[in-house]
RNA sequence: GCGCCCGUAGCUCAGCCGGAUAGAGCGUUCGCCUCCGGAGCGAAAGGCCACAGGUUCGAAUCCUGUCGGGCGCACCA
């Protein structure tokens, strides 16, 4: 059906082509401040005062004389400068509450979306929190404005810090007990205690746990304690499941270079004129790579990619990665390593496994986000401009394509927190409160609630997330249990809240007879008024907001949607006549008016619950 | 030193590819359940939008500089 704002602006720049034929300028189209005349307002002729060189005033009115107003609209005035426009109540409301306008990429894309990517050598913390919540909030935004994505989890088991986990169990002695055992702890934080307590004992056995944990790396690069590995992997996947992200694939770095996509991105860069081998001086014997063309002002240009004594520097490998996600490279195999709590299959890469299982092709991709703290930009920028300097046209253009989602640190009471020196707060601790102090304020306020625990978990998780989601990604974040739990103002409880009792009222209908299919054909749409407007507003920005949080990475934007738009519900809920008494009720209003009503609210249901579901959060109809 | 980011109400933040009187939450004060859910709503108080220049009809928004803060610049990741 019609979407009024693009038809508003198709219409203001047809009035304008008569006045301005060479126009080529913005015509923005706004709402309006509350106490304004109209509901959409445009400033264009401000922009048009220059060429025109008349006073704007003027030229709104000139515009308005010949303006065609689009259905939906009642009329066009000017006031002031400023073109205002009256919506048809009944017109816009319909047209908003039938889904008229949908979000809309500009083109469909396959997007590879890397996030998480944790160790897999303890328990993940509060800093990841921020990371597997960001990553999994733009995944969603990115397939709901229409794109193909992918979310890849990589796992570093060849990395030092999965070496030293897996070295610290033989070297205490220990073994995992199993939690029927009376130790109720999860795998990954048992390891994760003997990493802290590895690091202690460096300092008087330095040499041997140094010895002890080469000889464990080796044996990760030969793949030998791959069940070592997984299991934590699998200890972690339990906790990013229940904060509700899920993965379409884990890469292991082991199987990155075994499948050769380290040497065959060296291979690719060594072609390049940027790379080279100083036979002498302070990089002799290294292979290096003049950054300096792509990235200048740099105090040192040259990086290395592998050590002089024949080693792969990490950063290698993630280009190799990077080169492969392009579409570069082929030859990982892939198996399937779960099922995910909301039935998807979760692939791994494996040494057996096939190019296509079930016929799916991964990487391959036209766009590619790495979700990666901002202290990481660095390596990142160089992984990118790898991109740049490989003669190949895919790498140029995976070049264009690669972007670094990078967020700012979580600190801890104000202090950074630190894995090696367990400095840390593990988000299963975290979660775990959420809940219980969420389920405390259920019981209180709807005591009779079915199913309590769900929805105990859906509003603490779904604080949690909220608050990890609603300000700027490059904003620093300060962890702190009363905020981060808070279950009121700013929050995802808010929304949900919101949501809860559009749902009520809908219920309440239903219990009366009235359904909102039913409404369909008995509304009255022209029955309602700048209330309903108002509300429907804020409704018909969502495609907007979707479309601009996608393209820009920028999930802070759904949030603040989502805030708006329950604002806006609980507001128009809420209001009251001159004498103070209610004049929005749903059920008790007239016959007509009543059953569009029912339809506004139900629009605003699926839009709270869109908006929260696009945050990874969930929409209880209860609470 | 060089590079990136930040500076908006007491605190935490929206607003930033220029547009109407700068908005929320928390905190403070007052009011609202005879009304479909008070985890809510309404109102008050609280702002040289760090500072100084510039561009513009118009600047919190763009440009330059200054000050203050954070981070990065390894044959670590």
């Amino acid at each position: 059906m019609t979407d009024v704002l693009g038809a508003l602006t198709a219409s203001l720049r047809a009035a304008i082509h008569d006045l301005a034929p060479d126009f080529r300028g913005d015509v923005q189209v706004q709402e309006v401040p509350a106490d304004k005349p109209g509901d959409y307002g445009s400033p264009v002729a401000f922009t048009l005062a220059r060429t025109l060189r008349r006073p704007p005033p003027q030229i709104a009115a000139d515009i308005v004389a010949r303006l065609q107003v689009p259905q939906g609209v009642a009329a066009a005035d000017a006031v002031g400068a400023y073109i205002n426009f009256r919506l048809d109540a009944g017109a816009f409301v319909r047209g908003v509450v039938t889904g008229a306008a949908r979000p809309q990429a500009a083109e469909r894309r396959k997007v590879v979306v890397e996030h998480t990517s944790v160790n897999p050598n303890k328990e993940a913390h509060v800093g990841h929190l921020r990371n597997i919540v960001l990553g999994d909030a733009t995944a969603r935004i990115l397939r709901a404005a229409g794109h193909q994505v992918e979310v890849q989890n990589y796992i570093d088991d060849t990395g030092r810090q999965a070496a030293e986990s897996i070295f610290a169990v033989t070297y205490f002695q220990t073994r995992y007990d199993a939690p029927s055992n009376g130790s109720p702890r999860k795998y990954d934080h048992w390891l994760g205690e003997l990493y802290v307590r590895l690091g202690q004992a460096k300092e008087t056995d330095g040499e041997a746990i140094e010895r002890g944990v080469n000889e464990v790396m080796h044996r990760l690069e030969r793949g030998e304690l791959r069940h070592e590995v997984e299991r934590v992997v699998r200890a972690q996947l339990e906790t990013f499941n229940a904060l509700g992200a899920e993965y379409d694939l884990l890469v292991w770095e082991s199987d990155v270079v075994q499948a050769g996509f380290l040497d065959q991105g060296l291979e690719v860069l060594k072609n390049s004129r940027y790379t080279s081998r100083p036979t002498e001086g302070k990089y002799a014997g290294a292979l290096v790579m003049d950054v300096s063309e792509f990235l200048p002002g740099l105090e040192e240009p040259n990086i290395v990619l592998v050590r002089s004594d024949g080693n792969a520097m990490y950063v290698a490998k993630d280009i190799g990665y990077q080169f492969w996600k392009a579409g570069l490279f082929e030859g990982l195999g892939f198996e399937r390593f779960a099922v995910q709590p909301s039935g998807s299959p979760l692939y791994t890469s494996s040494p057996n496994g096939e190019l296509h299982p079930d016929g799916r092709t991964f990487a391959n991709a036209d766009e590619i986000i790495n979700v990666i703290d901002v202290r990481q930009s660095h390596p990142q920028t160089i992984v990118r401009t790898a991109l740049a300097l490989a003669e190949d046209p895919r790498a140029q253009k995976a070049h264009e394509n690669s972007h670094h989602l990078a967020y700012e640190v979580v600190t801890l009471e104000g202090r950074a927190m630190s894995g090696r020196k367990g400095i840390t707060l593990s988000i299963d601790e975290v979660t775990v409160e959420a809940t219980r102090r969420a389920r405390a304020v259920v019981e209180e306020k709807n005591p009779g609630l079915a199913d309590i625990d769900e929805v105990a978990r859906a509003v603490g998780i779904g604080a949690l997330r909220f608050g990890m989601l609603k300000s700027e990604a490059k904003r620093m974040i300060d962890f702190r249990w009363n905020q981060a739990l808070s279950l009121q103002g700013d929050s995802a409880p808010y929304v949900q809240y919101a949501h809860a009792r559009a749902c009520s009222i809908l219920r309440a209908a239903e219990g009366a007879g009235l359904s909102v299919a039913s409404a369909e054909e008995r509304a009255d749409m022209d029955a309602l008024g700048p209330l309903e407007v108002k509300l429907a507003q804020v409704l018909a920005r969502y495609p907007r907001v979707v479309e601009t949080a996608a393209e820009e990475l920028a999930p802070h934007q759904v949030a603040q949607y989502a805030l708006d738009l329950a604002t806006a519900w609980n507001s128009y809920y809420n209001h009251k006549d001159t004498s103070g008494r209610p004049d929005t009720q749903v059920l008790k209003a007239e016959p007509g008016l009543r059953e569009a009503r029912l339809l506004l609210v139900d629009a605003v249901r699926r839009g709270l619950a869109d908006t929260l579901d696009l945050l990874g959060i969930a929409a209880p109809i209860e609470m």
